[in-house]
DNA sequence: TTGCTTAATGACTGACTGGTCAGTATCCTA
DNA sequence: TAGGATACTGACCAGTCAGTCATTAAGCAA
């Protein structure tokens, strides 16, 4: 991308180089706390790699991103791999804890919209699908990252999920028919329409531009199955 | 790997030498049509891109399990991208083909499970996990890839979904409340479901192990909306 | 059998990049 | 202000690998 600021062969190639020369001399070397460089680095490793993945990513250019040089990378991280993995798990973690400090509604009902709101809101964040695609990219690689992907986001809101509308079931709002396995449901429906609306060909073909929409149709099609207390025919066909 | 084979320098380096040339010499050259070739070097690729994904692939390797020289696949591919693209691009092309000509059901109902079950077994191969990842691992570097991906597999399924679920609903079987949106929702859990089942952390934590099970879970919710006709209370959290 | 065409080979090359480390500049203490 | 400790730098190195091409041999026609 920004690589060729230096090679122009015009004929003010050497003003150019030095002008580059210059302003990377004249940014004055400074010292940091341990901590802020850190972040400084996981920030611009986050920025590298959610464009172009783990291998297309040159240490360099997270190294120009974070304002720092290679060797500076390698204080802190033993190797490229390392610092993948905790720009995944610091992402990851930092979203969540946000989260989970969230004022609970005592009306169960008003609570499950809340949490809902508050998941929908997150996986339609940009970040979301980076991460997403990152983690399952590198799979064969770092299957302990999705391992620990999984556990730590989806298997975290499914059972917030599911606490909820166990409360909904308990208060009378929701039947408890589908209750057992229906926040596996609704996050699948949640996650995948996020998911696709975050490809653009997707978006387009499947109308999903309006988010809130999205999440009005979702939760439409949900609360049809728990708040319904017809007892349904069984699938006859196994 | 293996390619010191021919380097160890103790005093049979020769013997050594011979031989490996020997081996390598006497699996005679063969010339097979140029079909025969392309779908050989095809295969070879979705067994090596499938384990180590893109970037880690080496075309060498790509090579040895099809049985060719290196430059052979360059008789037949211009370079390793193309390799990947025409790779993906023929598993998925295959797949549908062969799923596409099925004979239909006269009834509607059935017809609608029998889609289910092929489109459950489909997205249950061992096959579909590692297409899944490969597109979306490449997202970035190959965007029309998705687009392909996205619109010969996934839209092509929503549709086919969509059109037999319509069928239900002209028939009394299905309300029509809900039927709109219903395939998407659909496809969204059934989607997300099978690619959990293919990481085995996941598959442990939420009892996915019994694929039947899951498919009876879903169909048995989804169901729950469409038979249902009891007008439902709107989501008044907005 | 001879000789031609061309599929197939694999040693080689050039470009690239992860990681290193000798040297430099900053900051702090005395 | 001197001098020590160390955060930081970036030129360099060694390994890797996609892609090339001179050479080889299979298969065919005469």
């Amino acid at each position: 991308m920004s690589k060729n600021v230096v090679s122009p062969p015009v004929n003010e190639t050497e003003t150019v180089q030095t002008l580059a020369l210059a302003s990377a001399r004249h940014e004055p070397r400074t010292r940091r706390p341990a901590e802020e460089r850190e972040a400084q680095i996981i920030d611009a490793a986050f920025e590298a790699f959610g464009v172009d993945g783990l291998n297309e990513t040159r240490i360099d250019d997270v190294a120009r991103i974070a304002g720092v040089s290679k060797g500076t990378i390698y204080l802190y991280f033993p190797n490229k791999e390392a610092l993948f993995r905790e720009m995944i798990r610091r992402t990851v973690i930092a979203r969540l804890d946000a989260l989970e400090n969230e004022a609970h509604d005592p009306d169960p009902l008003t609570d499950f919209h809340r949490l809902v709101g508050a998941f929908w809101g997150y996986i339609n964040t940009s970040e979301f699908p980076v991460i997403h695609r990152l983690v399952i990219g590198a799979l064969p690689r770092m299957p302990e990252l999705s391992q620990f992907f999984a556990e730590r986001a989806s298997l975290r809101w499914q059972r917030l999920l599911q606490t909820s509308i166990d409360a909904c079931v308990d208060d009378g709002t929701f039947s408890p028919e589908h209750a057992p396995r229906s926040a596996c449901m609704l996050h699948s429906m949640l996650m995948q329409h996020a998911l696709m609306r975050a490809l653009p060909s997707m978006c387009t073909a499947m109308k999903l531009d309006d988010g809130d929409a999205v999440l009005e149709h979702i939760l439409t099609f949900f609360l049809g199955v728990m708040h319904s207390t017809t007892p349904i025919s069984r699938a006859q066909h196994a």
